[in-house]
DNA sequence: ACAATCAGTCAGAAAAACATGACTACCGAA
DNA sequence: TTCGGTAGTCATGTTTTTCTGACTGATTGT
């Protein structure tokens, strides 16, 4: 991701950069699960089979970058992280419902 | 494109197979282009500098295998063919425009 | 102390997507 | 009949994406 002419593309069809954000082998997924709740890591791999650390790993880095997902360590009992949907992230459940009612 | 396991994930995940086949790299931008007329295939390789005949060629198919596009023969003066938006295609507009209202 | 779980990273291989240039076949004009 | 335009296909090569398996390092349970 991010290649050299990303802003020329964006500016001419907005639409691109915004569908870069989503697809990815597991980002749709990942997303979908993200509504029902914030993630950690190895559970989502388990909820994900065939899916392998590498590639969720740089999606859920991805997706946080694009500010989809927020990142937080949440230091309690088992110390651990949570990914999360961003506003960002919520205010995009609007594209996915369009484009499941097809 | 059209792998084995597609049917499970478009199962699983619905948004997952709509969002395949709009993503790739010229398939935003013929949608586009489609959106103001029909196209056809050596004046939209023109609009798309740096396209090759291949890369688009494989777009147009997959799309209309989608249901997004449809071919038309023209038996007109100098007989060509005309990929244009189908009703499912400009069923998609929706999303569109959710994508760039972000 | 030892093992397991959590959340990753890294190098390298395999697979998928994309690009290049040559080629086909058909139509119409010069 | 040779040239240019239409709409592609094909084999090949390059680039990008995804997968595999090994490894790290902190934390927690027994």
């Amino acid at each position: 991701m991010t290649t050299e002419s990303e802003k020329l593309i964006a500016e001419q069809c907005p639409a691109e950069g915004l569908l870069r954000q989503l697809s990815g082998k597991w980002k749709p997924q990942i997303f979908r699960l993200a509504l029902e709740g914030p993630l950690r890591f190895n559970a989502l791999l388990r909820q994900l089979p065939g899916a392998n650390k590498q590639s969720v790993a740089v999606a859920l880095k991805e997706m946080e970058e694009a500010g989809l997902l927020t990142k937080t360590v949440v230091r309690e009992k088992p110390l651990h992280i949570e990914h999360s949907l961003s506003e960002r992230g919520q205010a995009m459940t609007g594209v996915f419902r369009t484009l499941e009612g097809l």
